[in-house]
DNA sequence: CTGAAAGCGCTTACAG
DNA sequence: CTGAAAGCGCTTACAG
């Protein structure tokens, strides 16, 4: 029996090792990690005399040395603009738990919605040595993405490149945000407004949001006028604020906006009511996202709803797809459902219907 | 000059290593290695040629076997309750921002509030390396964190565990929570319940703050009557909907109350309003947290607002400080600051102080 | 069913 | 200023 250099005697407290356990039990560190790994063919003496050792010892396997050793590391990066955003922060808890099911741990980078460290990201995050990333782009075009060496797979979250390299969750924009703006039209509104556009590249989500309002008016017989189109490059409550107000001072003031994410639609919601405004009567709001802050609002957001533990789930399912057998298969673009959620901001507050029941839980049974 | 074995050109792709750049640099990997880190003295043609080939190769360092070799991964542990509550989401933001300045990647891990996730969290989050952990604990008890084998250095946030064998950050709940409920007797208010109270052991959040609770009102010689301690085992919108309803149909409705964070603050208005009962005028509402949703509700709320990227950098700046020289001072228990932040919720509407201006932004302008 | 050897890609002493 | 050797703790072939 040799003796390890590393023994649990001697100087400051070190971690046992595989060597350490096998010294204890009397077989050969192979069978200890013969053990470890649950492989199958242990005589039942030998495990358990093994089992013995490990507990006695309180061994944890090294995942530097497992890591360097199998390069795998047990951990899927995720990154995402701004973890404080409330959808992004939904989608993360998501992934989190999805990842766990896998046995995965997440390692989360932010990108701040740079360019930059959007295109450092999809390169693997600081180097470390990760399974699997799952990255929600703000601003990463076609072109960053073929420049990509890393061979890590990754998927994207929540936008659209056509035909790229990589896998693709995401949701039908132009669709769901015609369904959206088409709902205002049937509650009788006239002066759509939509708040969020963005100067970039057709393709990304605002560009989607708003191409789906035009359809909407359009086959409503309804113009589009290029004053309602209102622009915010940050989609924060304060950005909503200040677009809706713009919108206010102008001549032709809307009666519904179309916010193309909840957080426009809570900052607009509150520059209405500083104003006296009331909603729905005299403007509808309507956002996107359904995240928590909308079922609780004053008045309570309608919205679309994309289904985020889908998202999460069929990401992660992605990644494990790419690390199993069907590596080289062709990138998947896999569409996540949704569903247009109406709340008091586009219908008064008489009365919540089934669909929504199940958000409003304890503030129902009036 | 040795040919590696793993070289780029036979069979897939795989990351060149260090000698792959020695040999195409002609040197040792160990002049390779002191290029790579930054080492001083390496004569200046040297490093230009190691540096050329580095390029040429697209060489990275392989994170798993610096990890293993020298014991440190440059990652740190972040364990929170939900990820998807915004004042945690807010925390974890502040938190990646810190730890990146500090050259390190953050591992989420989410606890579900359960004392065993904790438990497993403060052992090492599923065990891989990472040089140190941030724990933002609902349950565990120092009795816990005696059991810890672990040494990996941890930094316990926002709860206090007296006399610990931890760092730890956190605030001063206890006179918060009393300047808080001073505030409201300020403001005239004679009925102040406390919405959050919960069945734990003394010297957690929800205990602390109502013990600032009880302070406020005894100095201010108005009773603490029982009644008027609303439980709410969870902290979110839908429990303080709910426990608002339950003190609204109670024979005696209070004038205000203090919810022991924003989202019951915010679940509380939301009922308020569902009743038509005017906030402020009728019942004053007092959160904590500071988060953003309560900068732009309706009304705006009023709450405690601590210094959240304080608290994010103090607890990194921990872990740095027991990674280096100070390994085995004594544990330290840091304050951050924080403070009250006035808005509608607590004195109606007609305008907004000095202190709360920069949260407001683009709102204030009327 | 179990073992001895090799090696994943680095960094840490130690020589020169 | 640079190099050759050893070894961090595992897993992967390969033997028996």
């Amino acid at each position: 029996v040799e003796t390890p250099t590393n023994s649990p005697t001697d100087g400051p407290f070190r971690r046992p090792t595989l060597r350490h356990v096998a010294d204890r039990a009397n077989v050969s560190i192979k069978t200890v990690s013969n053990v470890v790994n649950g492989y199958q063919f242990v005589s039942s003496a030998t495990r358990s005399r093994v089992e013995q050792a490990i507990a006695e010892l309180g061994y944890r396997p090294n995942m530097a040395a497992r890591s360097l050793r199998s390069g795998r590391s047990n951990v899927v990066a995720l990154a995402v603009p701004f973890l404080d955003m409330p959808y992004f922060a939904e989608i993360a808890q998501h992934i989190v738990q999805a990842a766990a099911e896998h046995g995965w741990t997440v390692l989360i980078d932010q990108t701040d919605g740079s360019n930059e460290r959007e295109r450092l990201a999809v390169e693997g995050i600081r180097e470390h040595l990760i399974d699997g990333m799952i990255v929600s782009p703000l601003t990463l075009t076609a072109e960053d993405l073929a420049q990509r060496v890393d061979t890590t797979p990754l998927v994207l979250l929540g936008e659209r490149i056509h035909h790229g390299p990589t896998d693709h969750v995401l949701i039908d924009n132009v669709a769901a945000a015609r369904e959206a703006t088409l709902h205002l039209v049937a509650i009788g509104r006239k002066r759509i407004a939509a708040i969020g556009a963005q100067h970039v590249d057709p393709g990304f989500t605002a560009q989607l949001r708003l191409q789906g309002w035009r359809e909407a008016l359009s086959e409503s017989g309804l113009p589009t006028d290029p004053d309602q189109i209102a622009p915010a490059d940050a989609w924060r409550r304060a950005d909503g604020a200040t677009v809706m107000a713009r919108l206010l001072d102008a001549p032709q003031a809307p009666d519904a906006v179309f916010c193309f994410n909840d957080l426009l639609a809570l900052g607009a919601l509150r520059e209405l009511h500083r104003r006296g405004i009331r909603v729905p009567d005299d403007i509808a709001v309507l956002g996107f996202d359904d995240i928590e802050d909308g079922r609780f609002s004053t008045p309570t957001l309608t919205t679309v709803a994309p289904d985020k533990a889908a998202i999460a789930r069929i990401a992660v399912d992605l990644v494990a797809h790419r690390l199993g057998d069907e590596a080289d298969s062709p990138p998947q673009e896999v569409f996540a459902p949704y569903r247009l959620i109406e709340r008091e901001s586009t219908r008064g507050r008489e009365s919540e219907s089934g669909e929504t029941a199940q958000f409003i839980e304890t503030l129902d049974p009036s």
